[in-house]
DNA sequence: CTGCATGTTGACTGACCAGTCAATCTATTC
DNA sequence: GAATAGATTGACTGGTCAGTCAACATGCAG
């Protein structure tokens, strides 16, 4: 099984920044000018995915939702894992970019998490079939494909876990909550809302969104923060680094 | 599908220590116990479905993981399907029936929620394949099962988001966040912990899952909660910080 | 036009596995 | 001990589907 193509090439590059673009700079050489079918078997599998679940449906159903013939997946894609492999790894490589940037940038904890749920809950906007598939078939498919991906998702829950660690030292955050934990919560809150919108058992539209992000950062930081005023009592703060 | 075995009903019972027994007729205190090959197979299924997954494993496994003959499966379980539902609904029967006991309490929220996520955490401890089993292949699989068991799912929701409700009528939490809402985010921090357990991405141990019950409690809670001081009602006590 | 590479097609196959079933074993009853 | 009912066995089947492959199409270069 999972055979790997060197034909299929795509995502299996080290760096996660490059989210493959579609045609548009490889045109130039002239050697390669393709109508991107590529990305179309790609974007059908999404939908496919989304509607059958990756494991009820069948390859010719992505070539049929793509308008191709069967054999043209096999000539991008090493398999039908792949196809997963590369809709993941490209979507969550810019995530992990996005979660990087901010944590770059100086500013207070609340806004570096809001910024990240806020990216989720817009990916779902977005995209929510994307989204489904990622969370659905993989982030929480502990054996095939989280299994492969299990130093991704980690490093996703590392970088969160930074933050929170750097506001904890900043005595933002109390100590009590390990930090590694803490971002385990924050992110599993974010997942689930997004499990409520897939599943339809939470109200979605542009409000709900909206009021997703404060809820997020509201629970997980009204939480996690020391108390505001009243506990003047250590004083002597956490002692830095 | 799912056609419901006369035998197979399941979850009705409900008792906390979780044994059913088939020959139910006189077997009472006579000679030994059959050897209930029915459980003997749904406890070998757990084992493998949580080490293979239910799509990778065939029935033969489950079969030979149990030491009985492959037909035997398909005596007391209509279809592969049919073993992991009756798995699901066991286990989630008793945690609703948990949270409707919770519920009835007089208790305040914390400790409410505290009790919720203390069994589940608990059931973890106890069986940590079981529930990674209930975790992976249900509760996430939006396709096949997810759909299946939607009802269950939801129920256990409306439950918690219940409990919320009631605390934001005694003005202990505060109503900008709808119930549901809140009622999810507890109930994702507690999946994404077991998540972290389940992958090994955060340290298990007694400890550990002690330290996660006042995690959740604390995240979820701290954020929901009304200004802390000038609420000195209800028997005071504050937590010390 | 010829030759080569790459894109595209869809029929075919080989493996795999859920579910069936007739036979055999064991316990219970009269 | 004969009859009945359930428990238990495992070889077999029928359908499904991922992946292959040989052929055809298109583009480009010399």
């Amino acid at each position: 099984m999972s055979a790997t193509r060197p034909s299929g090439g795509g995502a299996e590059a080290t760096s996660p920044t490059g989210a493959s673009r579609p045609g548009s700079s490889a045109r130039e050489a002239g050697a390669k000018a393709a109508p991107d079918k590529r990305r179309l078997i790609l974007d059908a599998a999404v939908r496919v995915f989304a509607r059958q679940g990756f494991h009820a449906c069948r390859v010719a159903d992505i070539a049929d939702e793509a308008g191709v013939a069967y054999g043209l997946v096999y000539h991008y894609f090493g398999s039908k894992d792949e196809v997963l492999d590369t809709l993941f790894l490209e979507r969550w490589g810019v995530m992990l970019e996005l979660i990087r940037e901010v944590d770059a940038e100086p500013l207070p904890v609340r806004e570096k998490l809001r910024a990240i749920a806020s990216f989720i809950i817009d990916s779902y906007r977005h995209d929510p079939d994307l989204m489904k598939v990622i969370i659905v078939e993989v982030t929480r498919a502990a054996n095939s494909f989280g299994q492969t991906h299990l130093a991704q998702i980690r490093e996703a829950y590392e970088l969160i876990g930074r933050i929170v660690q750097q506001a904890q030292d900043d005595g933002v955050f109390k100590s009590e909550i390990e930090a590694r934990f803490a971002a385990m919560a924050f992110y599993g809150v974010i997942e689930q809302l997004l499990t409520g919108w897939i599943f339809d058992l939470l109200p979605q539209g542009a409000d709900e969104f909206e009021k997703a992000k404060s809820i997020v950062v509201e629970t997980v930081c009204g939480g996690l923060e020391v108390a505001p005023v009243s506990d003047g009592t250590t004083s002597g703060n956490t002692l830095p680094r």
